[in-house]
DNA sequence: CAAATCTAGTTGCGCGCGCAACTATTATTT
DNA sequence: AAATAATAGTTGCGCGCGCAACTAGATTTG
């Protein structure tokens, strides 16, 4: 926009190419490192969910607490679930404890899987992003956003 | 995963915190920013459509063109136009030299709305990303998803 | 110049997801 | 203890988008 010169605290050219790097780059970087997953028979939301269940303890979590950290509402995981269920990639358990609540569980198959599959993921993610970046900029990323999360999740 | 000790290329702490904070934190950043434009009758996509439009020259893109700087399929940018079109903010010209181009052109109307808008847009930006990062941050960001893009664009 | 190929754009279809509404269970009020 | 509210999960519905198939116009090739 000619905002540029009307309005004085446009973006200056560094602010200006950061925020236009990150919106179009980030959505081409997550597509292609779901789509370094296909001929492993995957997708980047089930890997995903497999790869959040495989790092909670007892490799188990909340349905709800699943959706929040995968950034689906209750009803998107919902369907998520019903391909890794069906793949017995995951079972299902009611808490006893607490009626409303089942817990995600990573099966043994599941983590087979994903096991076999996260060297593969981790090579996409170092040759697609990680290793292009020097040290300083990793440092870079990982304050910067660690700003912008503390940032969103609070009313401000 | 505990690949952590099995695989020795694991990714190291920092480069951890930077891949974590880019997957979680870039969604909840678009979203946030998408959600800031609602109070003003926009959405994110729409937005995006206008703002590269009034960029362009002469505020006119060919389809193909404006579907891959918006990250859409061809077909998706079809439908995104129908909103827009029926709104007035832009007009669908053929190109007389070669008939199977149409050009999308921003109209008076669709420049006065996004002129307006504009600020509030470019005030959500500053909040919700800019202003939080250090020189040095915004800066790494820049140069970082500069190089991603490049890789991002080539077979490698 | 006819035939084959390529390119731009649109349509049919299916998928993934969010929202609103609903059910079931637990927590809080009074 | 009964009534109300909050929480967890599922279902109905609509929307946005990509893919494959199609049409129309341009380009290339024999």
């Amino acid at each position: 926009m000619l905002d540029a010169v009307t309005n004085p605290n446009w973006l200056n050219s560094a602010e200006m190419k950061a925020w236009r790097g990150f919106v179009s780059t980030s959505s081409d970087l997550l597509n292609l490192i779901a789509r370094d997953l296909e001929p492993f028979g995957i997708d980047g939301g089930d890997y995903q969910l497999l790869a959040m269940l495989s790092e909670a303890p007892d490799q188990k979590l909340k349905m709800c607490d699943l959706a929040e950290r995968l950034r689906l509402s209750r009803s998107g995981l919902t369907r998520r679930m019903d391909g890794v269920l069906k793949a017995k990639y995951v079972s299902q358990v009611r808490d006893s404890h607490d009626g409303r609540v089942i817990f995600a569980h990573l099966t043994k198959k599941g983590f087979d899987f994903i096991r076999k599959v996260a060297p593969h993921h981790l090579e996409s993610v170092r040759t697609r992003m990680i290793d292009l970046l020097s040290q300083t900029e990793i440092h870079a990323f990982g304050s910067g956003f660690e700003k912008i999360a503390k940032n969103v999740k609070q009313p401000d």
